[in-house]
DNA sequence: TTGGAAAGTCAACAAGGCTGACTTAAAATC
DNA sequence: GATTTTAAGTCAGCCTTGTTGACTTTCCAA
């Protein structure tokens, strides 16, 4: 516990961080990260889907034909619970399975233009906060932003955040 | 939508921002989230307690006296959601209500130094990997990272993070 | 040919959101 | 002083999204 007398905002390069600062910084990514969720909760309430059905979307848009096991990883959820959000979307034709060439076992994952389109509503929508935020806090802050959201990440989801195609900051 | 060359880093005033850097931002605020809540997560589960009673902890121990009310507006969840918490938080006593003084229609709620105890080892938890991605990010990351968030957030939201007491950025 | 991996399914449960309806006590207003 | 409004609390029931555990089918690979 270091109290250095409360409220010094000293930015030398040892960085000396009170707990207040810290406590803020807790705070910030809490509020904000209801702010980032907020716009695609609006756009899917009254659908059938919700967050869980946004995040499938965005990860097969991302990476067309991912495996099952795949986003299994990347969501870091189980089984029953991913395969329960992907059949309502197959069955509503807004995301394809499709049998693999190689290996007949593994389902390839496609977004129909249905789903696309879905998928983009939901994706402009927080591109566009993201965007307000970036430009509102000027050049300098976007990679601060990320360099601190990086080492906040556990190793594996970094890995994963890391290998992402197209990683071009 | 501006396309413009994919993958340029421009850090010019006009900050032209791809689709490409947005997403990733996107996906930094997706798994850094799960790196912030992990560890408290791992000290409360097998206790009877989960995010909703560690939030509640929290902003009790930030704001001790707060009013039900007042709570309520922070979590952003309905009366009824933050009762079932607030609750077993009591019985098990680390949380006390107490009749308000002016007002006896209001209670004040206050950790116990039981309440106190769990507070501090989840918030020591949380603070720690906090003060270790600021370190690994660096001095001028930190600005960044709470000028960013803040825009992120909902006017509303915005407001109650800069109304809790003792602000010094 | 057999063991293990990928996918899918059923059932049951828990946490933590929600709505709606209603009570009690006390403050505020008319 | 009577009435209305506010703060808190409660009961019942529902939804989403996570979990375990058990089991099947298909198919690759040793």
């Amino acid at each position: 516990m270091d109290h250095s007398k409360s409220g010094t905002s000293h930015s030398d390069s040892l960085l000396f961080l009170t707990d207040e600062q810290l406590r803020k910084g807790i705070e910030a990514m809490f509020f904000a990260y209801r702010g980032f969720t907020a716009d695609p909760d609006r756009i899917l309430e009254g659908m059938d889907y919700g967050r869980a059905h946004h995040r499938a979307l965005h990860f097969i848009h991302r990476s067309p034909g991912t495996t099952v096991n795949n986003l299994l990883a990347i969501l870091g959820v189980t089984k029953q619970s991913l395969n329960r959000v992907l059949r309502s979307l197959i069955e509503d034709g807004l995301v394809e399975s499709r049998v693999g060439r190689t290996d007949k076992r593994e389902r390839h994952l496609h977004l129909t233009t249905k789903g696309a389109d879905l998928e983009r509503r939901l994706s402009d929508a927080q591109r566009a906060r993201m965007r307000a935020a970036y430009r509102a806090a000027g050049p300098g802050a976007v990679q601060g932003f990320r360099h601190v959201l990086e080492a906040m990440m556990d190793e594996n989801a970094r890995k994963q955040y890391l290998s992402l195609k197209e990683n071009t900051p």
